[in-house]
DNA sequence: ATGAAAGCGCTAACAG
DNA sequence: CTGTTAGCGCTTTCAT
């Protein structure tokens, strides 16, 4: 049934020669152990016409090297994710890598399972996206000294690598947008809880709320996922409050489409009867009934340089000082924010 | 550096056992091998106690199996091959199978020694979804008889079963409402040509206008690519025609958004100046400035299915016989399509 | 009820 | 310049 690949032991044999001999040309160490010219061209041949193919299996047992690198990613299908995904993917390609991919949908059971599938598959080096709110699995895993890199989310304790946006200047960036165009009732939709690029955005949303010197309403802080549904959900929950706030600072794309469904099914505008900015640009943001104002990160930047920073570790044969890298972000001014009455408080006070 | 990993030997011997012993138990086969409840206990005591992992290499060497599946896919980041992306992923983990992932970047040659690498690393199983230009390299691969099944696109001379949208009639379904809505001039921006989703939808295009004895406009099928580039540079020429089509029939969800773009510029409105219904439903399709009228394909139904084909090969050890699985489509009403003034040629001829 | 040994396909140390 | 051999960690046949 099964084709007979040939192997090192085939091609030698029917050379007459021996293996080793065989891997040495395979392995461009012709010159090293001064093989003729005439069995070097001789094993090319051979190898060419049978299409000979090592491998890496047997490769990597031996060599306790197997040139993959496990991607763990909490949701493929995140817009944010996938163009993340296309970035690592490619960087690793070209430096000669292949990429081992689990989603753990959020789901830190599935993260702890598929990151030991990973390492018993023997890949270089992991690139994690954890779903961030249980570090126990990742520490075992730090032990065992396997070169790894945290992506988007990290954890500030832990002694590893990480590459992410600058959630918290864009955050704090974002909500003074907001707060200069006269919004002082401001919601807050989160994603999910105790992550860094959350907590760094709610951060920022708090900061920029002090420099201000305005109120800070814990109630107008709500949301627990990075999904559509809580975005719907909690924006509805908001446009029933006595208070309705003026805008909505979404820490999320995904958040972002469940927001607007809510507006539009209760039959509000955006801007007009209450603005939004949102984390997160896409190609769509423009397009949207009102184009999105939003807080763009530089996906395909996070993804490289992970990898890189990974690959560096792998070949290095050292572990890196584990230094976070936070990429800046960008907004991007569209028409969902109203600039509205300014009410100076401290003018009237 | 490396932390030592326990190993079957190391085990064994700390147990005064046999590999072959510890390697039995490990493997359920205690009872058949009558290995006495004793040692049993001792072991599976040892392993959990060191957190023994079977090296996978080892095993996939000798047992010619790795539980692993490539698949190839030509732009993860588009949504639609995102979500079928995460829909096999999954479908695999639950079966038992890790994914190895290349991004062919709609490139032929990217392709082919993605799928040498697979092979090389001997993936069980290949779920592709080719760029869909070229066969041969994907001929030499049936031949080696490793089980594989074609994703989204396919080719009807292959031996290769493949899972893909009735786009034929998906396309039919969309410019027939089209032509119920009085449209007559339409054009058709199509995707990569010659590959099957893109001939099929454009056949669809063409049998619509046949069945309703409409002139086809050759000059109004343009188009050669799937992403977003593609369908702003079309638009922007359709838009310059002397004759301006009154809808378009966009073949991807990316080129919907070029068009929507070029569309905008020219400070058209949809459906207002020009008709549009798209390929591809995606979460942000009704929240367009335009909500979109779409062909809704079953993005994670088609991904499942693909992948138990492609396991059911793997484990029955048998070629399935290469059929193809078409999944009907279903269309999306929104507000993209404005029903026009419907001249009737034949009242008039 | 358990062990010894071969071998999956490869590389590298050692030997000429 | 080339070959022999050991061994990566595992499973499985053959012994006992």
């Amino acid at each position: 049934m099964k084709s007979n690949n040939p192997t090192l032991k085939s091609i030698a044999s029917k050379l007459g020669l021996s293996v080793s001999t065989v891997s040495r040309v395979l392995n461009g160490k012709s010159s090293r152990y001064r093989i003729s010219k005439e069995t070097e061209e001789l094993i090319l041949k051979a190898t060419k016409d049978l299409n000979y193919m090592p491998n890496q299996l047997a490769r990597g047992l031996r060599l306790k090297r197997t040139n993959t690198i496990g991607y763990v990613i909490p949701d493929i299908s995140n817009p944010f994710f996938a163009s993340i995904a296309k970035s690592v993917e490619k960087s690793a390609r070209k430096l000669g890598y292949s990429i081992l991919l689990c989603d753990s949908e959020e789901n830190t059971e599935i993260e702890r399972t598929s990151l030991q599938l990973m390492l018993n598959r023997k890949v270089d080096g992991l690139i994690i996206s954890p779903v961030g709110l249980e570090v126990s699995h990742l520490k075992t895993i730090v032990q065992t000294n396997i070169p790894m890199v945290l992506l988007d989310r990290y954890f500030p304790d832990l002694n590893i690598p990480f590459v992410t946006s600058d959630n918290y200047q864009g955050a704090l960036d974002a909500v003074n947008l907001l707060i200069e165009n006269g919004h002082t009732t401001i919601a807050c939709i989160q994603g999910l809880r105790n992550t860094s690029p959350n907590n760094d955005r709610v951060k920022g949303y708090r900061d920029a709320h002090i420099r201000h010197e305005l109120f800070i309403d814990e109630s107008l802080i709500v949301g627990d996922s990075f999904g559509e549904e809580n975005g719907y959900i909690e924006t509805k929950l908001l446009l029933r409050k006595k208070i309705i706030p003026t805008a909505i600072f979404s820490v999320s794309n995904l958040i972002s489409l469940g927001a607007i469904r809510a507006i539009s099914e209760e039959g509000l505008k955006i801007p007009n009867d209450i603005s939004m900015i949102s984390f997160d640009d896409q190609p769509y943001s423009r397009f949207l009934a009102t184009p999105m104002t939003t807080v763009a990160q530089q996906n395909s930047q996070i993804g490289q340089i992970a990898t890189k920073l990974l690959i560096d570790q792998i070949e290095s044969n050292r572990r890196i000082e584990p230094r976070g890298i936070f990429l800046p972000t960008r907004i991007i001014v569209r028409d969902s924010i109203k600039r509205i009455f300014k009410l100076d408080l401290k003018a009237l006070g």
